[in-house]
DNA sequence: TCTGGGGTCCTAGGACCC
DNA sequence: TCTGGGGTCCTAGGACCC
């Protein structure tokens, strides 16, 4: 059996921790610039607020329904995540972290074991310990754990938050509940052709041909198609190495000047590299990108990404701002107001395993420099050493008007009682 | 005025090899 | 008149996930 445990509403659960006045009261957490709306509380979801709603569209509604705003404490929720998946680590020695906010359980040898009593004592510890309500769905596969954490979720009253498909007629009652839309791997287009052909619960997707099936929805949906007949196709997986890492945001206002971008660019190049260093890769090829606001229909509108292929294998963040920046220079066109770049990293190596090239222009010292640099703004704080061409006076802002504090990661922000 | 960010996998088609 | 067969590798695009 798998289980898959899922924190409800995770973001917004995280603000609401450390803020338990807000309990019961309706919560919305933003994206990167106070964009849009990335998280809801249950309360916020009632009140008809979508999933990605422009914040600026919704501004009326949080006011009049009294709405709690936040900015994103990826700080926050990244520490909390951690809290709860080491607690969940607990119940079984294979475990696969999926997503920040749900992780998968093998529970092989449990056999004299009451599944739903273990799911219950999962989901009380990890509210008692952490603050953090989760869902638990119990199946023979990973697919038909995702529709059971589901059902877990939709009716917390009836299930306690644990659901588990244990025989063929729960599996079968499960599948023709569950619209095709909402099945795990059917995505819009997927869903979209398949109710078409009159294709619209789970169940009807397990009755179609299978050579159908592997021809229109590649081998992909054939898998998913047996994991959801309950032959398990889906297995645990190990964590791999990053194929590849982007580092890309939307600015606040709009950007005219080369200067301007080169800033931003060699920035997240440098935020890249970082990341590369943490896994011990090199890379081969990065990508630039920009882009004008493609919302603002009234602007001339420009878009262009450049792939450079490097010369040699590098993680250095001094060599990779320079080839972001000079890509950058080979498609920035004057006359247009750019909203967002970024730079994405690709063609992976590791690090202790590099091809010695011909004629090999690498700096070696950059490898002593960058270990040096790292462990200096590991100790005394992010971007405390930068290169020149990133913004030495942090004139880049985001637009971040709600930001709770980092409560369990910064020394000053730890909440104070007083008895 | 204002609309996120970071990933994965699969397939078809083109270029190349002998 | 008639123009092979069997491969590999790479890339762009499209789908999906959270």
């Amino acid at each position: 059996m798998f289980a898959l445990i899922d924190c409800n509403n995770f973001y917004a659960s995280c603000e609401r921790v450390f803020r338990p006045d807000l309990n019961g009261k309706p919560i919305v957490v933003l994206s990167n610039n106070d964009g849009c709306v990335i998280a809801r509380s249950n309360e916020a979801k009632t009140l008809g607020i979508p999933m990605g709603a422009p914040a600026f569209e919704y501004e009326q509604l949080f006011k009049a329904n009294d709405v709690h705003v936040f900015s994103p404490n990826f700080a926050l929720y990244g520490d909390m995540s951690q809290r709860v998946m080491s607690i969940l680590e607990d119940y079984s020695p294979e475990m696969e972290i999926y997503s920040i906010d749900e992780c998968f359980l093998r529970l092989h040898g449990l056999d004299f074991i009451d599944l739903q009593d273990y799911g219950n004592q999962m989901r009380n510890k990890v509210v008692r310990w952490t603050g953090i309500p989760i869902s638990v769905g119990i199946a023979p596969t990973k697919a038909l754990s995702k529709v059971a954490n589901r059902i877990a979720k939709k009716y917390p009253t009836h299930t306690n938050g644990v659901y588990i498909i244990d025989n063929e007629d729960k599996r079968v009652k499960a599948l023709k509940w569950l619209k095709i839309e909402d099945v795990w791997g059917i995505g819009r287009q997927h869903s979209k052709r398949l109710k078409s052909m009159g294709v619209t619960t789970a169940y009807d997707f397990t009755q179609l041909d299978d050579s159908f099936v592997r021809k229109n929805f590649s081998v992909v949906g054939l898998r998913l198609k047996m994991d959801l007949q309950g032959i398990p196709t889906l297995d645990l997986e190990e964590v791999q190495a990053k194929k590849n890492i982007a580092t890309t945001r939307s600015f606040e206002t709009n950007y005219t000047e080369l200067s301007q971008l080169n800033e931003r660019v060699a920035t997240f190049a440098v935020s890249c590299a970082e990341k590369l260093r943490k896994q011990h890769s090199c890379c081969g090829s990065l990508m630039v990108f920009i882009h004008t606001n493609g919302h603002r229909k009234d602007l001339p509108q420009y878009s262009k990404n450049i792939v450079v292929k490097l010369p040699y294998q590098t993680n250095s963040s001094i060599e990779l701002a320079k080839f972001a920046v000079q890509a950058l220079s080979l498609i920035f066109k004057p006359g247009y107001a750019y909203k967002k770049a970024g730079v994405i990293l690709q063609d992976f190596s590791p690090e202790n395993h590099q091809q010695q090239t011909l004629f090999d222009n690498r700096n070696q010292r950059h490898i002593p420099l960058m270990q040096a640099v790292d462990k200096i703004n590991k100790m005394y704080g992010q971007q405390k050493i930068r290169l020149a061409s990133q913004d030495p006076k942090r004139v880049w802002k985001m637009k971040q008007e709600k930001l709770s504090p980092r409560y369990t990661t910064k020394l000053s922000d730890i909440i104070t009682i007083h008895v």
